[in-house]
DNA sequence: TATGAATGAGCCTTCATTCAT
DNA sequence: TATGAATGAAGGCTCATTCAT
């Protein structure tokens, strides 16, 4: 890796909790000066304008929490531990895996109205993340630990919701209760497709 | 209703979608202004800075959203008239009940990270959103709609939440089909008390 | 007096003090709004704008020290006495007898390069000021109390600048003791003429 | 000395004058703009905010003055001589030596009731000044110029004001003149003392 | 690659003033 | 006479961006 790129890398992970905190519209390059401690030119070397910059670190924060969240699966065996695990994983909404909170949430709310490019990444990371649920369910069917009868795929997108949902209702109420209270729906709807 | 109440109430009005879609960051007084025909300087005649016209917003676009709720419910009969009315009437995130979607969501995800103020006027939105579901499956209990072995409460909350996570799925996918799967979800849960 | 001329004279009063402390530029048309809880509009009858304001206040603040010092002279009966009545009545700049210090210098230190008609006025002020003291001595002259080869219009100038300039030592130090350094200077000059 | 510090000191340069004539509240940073020739933004590169600049001229302008003064010293022999040149290279205020003229009384008069800081520079600067006069007699009188009888230190405070109320009459009176009257008073006091 | 001076549009806000009521 | 809504210029300041070094 170059020196360059090197300080590329170091832009966009000190910029990704910056523009997931504070918002895409909020976040001033002269704040990711001052955490990069780089000059104004300097930045400007990496990132030809604060859009390129938005785009890259829009990328980067959503890969960073699945990236997060395989990790996490990785270490769960069947196919309801992986289920078990990826709720956990995103059951701390005020002390979130990705600094900030939910990307997909902060990012796809700001530009939904506004921005078709960032809501177009944010639509493939939202479908990603249900498919990977499906996959996991679907794996979990051809390996005999649920029923095959179960409409995985709608549950998937069930499941996504419901705990994005939750992100909200935890991250307003500034602590993360109420995602136990959601977990417990969605184990009861997993034990009954569970053979 | 004086001239200035009058006036204030257009603006709110005329500001209300604008700061629902844009956000409150990237929302400028001058967005206002062309919206309103009206001055500057006049703005500042009815709310004494932006922060001010923010929370008013922000107070008057989920008020404006919870009367849009209410106006629907008044309409069904049963409780699980109510239930269905109240999703319904969500169902539709792209072509929303309230311009620039569900407010809890937008000024929620802009907020919790920067505004305790507005973060604190969404949980209350929030909480008492739950409160409404809550309040309907209450009755149908009590006049032998339901069960009263369901817990209701939490039931509330997983209603809630999965809306508002279907809330960002059909926006960033710009369309609403996602909605009924959620839909189709809860009522299989709602039918399960049913007696 | 009519009602109207009441208002007027009630403007004037609040506004004084103001504009002798903060300054003119300083001094907005929402400060003499707030200090007389008169409307906006109100404050334009009694006064075509600022700059009529300004002047009428600009004579009342310098109209009221003339009258406290007269007052305070009356007082006095000998010649010495009227002088030393003149030093010791300007004697506090911390705690002056006109609210937010001698007009003069305050006036016109602010005008000096940018209001003509402001400082003409204050120019009128500092002569008359030096007028009454000398006056006061030739007083004392035809009756026998000084020395008829005293230059008194001079010392007249003199007594008059240093006072002034005593108020600018004072009044940044914030506290009046050097004044008594400047009466004793001024008592021993006085007594050298005395008969 | 880099091309930022060269670009400050001519800002400071080019403002001083027109804050120590117009007064700091009159003064816009448009103005310092239009002096500069820069843009707005470039002010902004070289001081914080205005206040940073109003404060870094306000020492400027009060440095500029002690500088000139002693400058004039220099050229003095005897410690008469001293003292007759300060009160010279004062004796023009309405061609003063700093443009705008005093900056004690200017900014002493403007900021003594709504700004303690530059009130307390200007303090200090009035206390150096007398220290000036101070030290100068103070030497002629271990020199064998003076009396060693003489209370200097109280002539200082008193010579200091004399000028000073000088600068205010002569100022808005538009004309030099008087200057030269309390010249003579001056002379005439330090005469008595001389040996 | 890195710097930081320079830019000017745009932001929020205040100002003096006008005018219909 | 008194009100307060309305105005738009101007105020201080921030922003994204450019460019010579």
């Amino acid at each position: 890796m170059t020196k360059g790129e090197e300080t590329r890398q170091m832009i966009i992970k000190s910029a990704a909790p910056i523009f997931n905190k504070k918002g895409i519209a909020a976040t001033a390059m002269s704040d990711i000066m001052d955490a990069t401690k780089l000059s104004k030119g300097s930045l400007y070397v990496h990132f030809e304008n604060k859009d390129e910059l938005v785009m890259t670190v829009v990328d980067y924060n959503m890969q960073l929490l699945g990236s997060k969240v395989f990790e996490t699966l990785r270490k769960a065996r069947s196919a309801r531990e992986k289920l078990i695990a990826y709720i956990d994983v995103l059951s701390t909404p005020v002390n979130p895996i990705v600094e900030g909170g939910c990307p997909m949430l902060n990012f796809g709310m700001e530009a939904d109205d506004t921005n078709e490019v960032v809501t177009k990444k944010v639509n493939e990371a939202v479908v990603f993340s249900q498919q990977i649920i499906s996959d996991i369910i679907k794996k979990g069917i051809d390996e005999g630990e649920f029923s095959n009868e179960w409409n995985y795929k709608d549950f998937a997108l069930v499941m996504f919701a419901m705990i994005e949902g939750g992100q909200l209702i935890c991250r307003v109420a500034r602590n993360n209760r109420k995602m136990q209270v959601i977990k417990a729906n969605l184990l009861e709807q997993i034990s009954r497709w569970e053979l």
